[in-house]
DNA sequence: CCCATTGTGTTAGTCACTAACAATTGTTAC
DNA sequence: GTAACAATTGTTAGTGACTAACACAATGGG
């Protein structure tokens, strides 16, 4: 991250990376399977599948998964500037835009086994849904450099959805 | 497209396509960016941002943009054949799949474009979470080999959330 | 102490993609 | 018809992500 944030993504080669970390190239490629997943990797999908389970059954599935999303804000480090750093980066580079509906693919798929009893089509339509939402969001907020609530601005957007 | 099919995407090279297209390799990287670009084209912004023109701006954006998706799949061609064709090679193309977003993004920026009387944050969300939903839908689509009614299987998903 | 497992390095290669320049074709002016 | 110009294409040589194959250490258990 720090390479990336002084030379940008595209000017800076695996190996240096691999160099820096005092690593062959090799190594890196072992441990990432792309230079994307170096960047790529978010550790919010179990966060947000925890916050699903411990949901009534009652509410819609879409408001289920707009509500987790928005409690599994709380998780976030306090200070957002790694974050920041991290969604400016992705937002900047194509490559690394490129890759985030792979990214929210993966979490839909961890929703979908999250609430086996609903109706897969409708959990997959409603989680797709909510990432995209969320995934506008993060843009919007690093747009703002992260001056905005981000909480309140994912509020503010899932309604949009939601109501 | 034939040799992808045939070949599949990654067992493809690009100096292949250019042979059997009678070009050098470096024509085609002028006429398309990536590799990815030789399928990843698709008609449909105009379409949809021709329909959001044409709807009463009394409707929640939401409610508009929807429609104005399920409108559009009347412009497809009467043959889905090779539409599903696409559909699935990207469905299973991991390179492929990654650019996804990246395309709705570009349709996202089409959509706010079109719509200049609304909060442009509103219309971005109603669209990412749309277009989102449209995406699922293909995919689901394609799973089923095309059999499902792919107007009515977009009307349902998209009730999810206009609902 | 031996052996199997695991992690790592090295090398050589493929392939997407770029930059620079040369060659070709098409188009317009005269 | 031809000369001047522009647009398109080809060629070459390169960079950099990524893979496959094999050799070499380190670790840990019996």
């Amino acid at each position: 991250m720090r390479l990336f944030l002084e030379r940008g993504f595209e000017g800076t080669t695996v190996a240096e990376v691999a160099e820096a970390a005092e690593v062959s190239s090799m190594t890196v490629f072992r441990h990432f399977p792309t230079k994307e997943h170096l960047v790529l990797q978010d550790d919010y999908d179990p966060v947000i599948a925890d916050r699903l389970r411990h949901r009534p059954a009652g509410e819609p599935v879409l408001h289920r998964i707009a509500a987790s999303i928005l409690d599994g804000l709380a998780e976030l480090p306090p200070d957002p500037r790694l974050l920041l750093a991290r969604t400016r980066l992705i937002l900047y580079t194509p490559a690394l835009r490129a890759r985030v509906w792979e990214n929210n693919h993966a979490t839909q798929q961890v929703i979908v086994a999250a609430l086996p009893d609903d109706d897969p089509f409708e959990v997959q339509v409603a989680a797709s849904a909510c990432l995209a939402v969320a995934t506008t969001v993060m843009v919007r907020w690093a747009e703002t450099d992260g001056h905005a609530d981000l909480r309140e601005l994912m509020a503010e957007a899932l309604a949009v959805v939601t109501r």
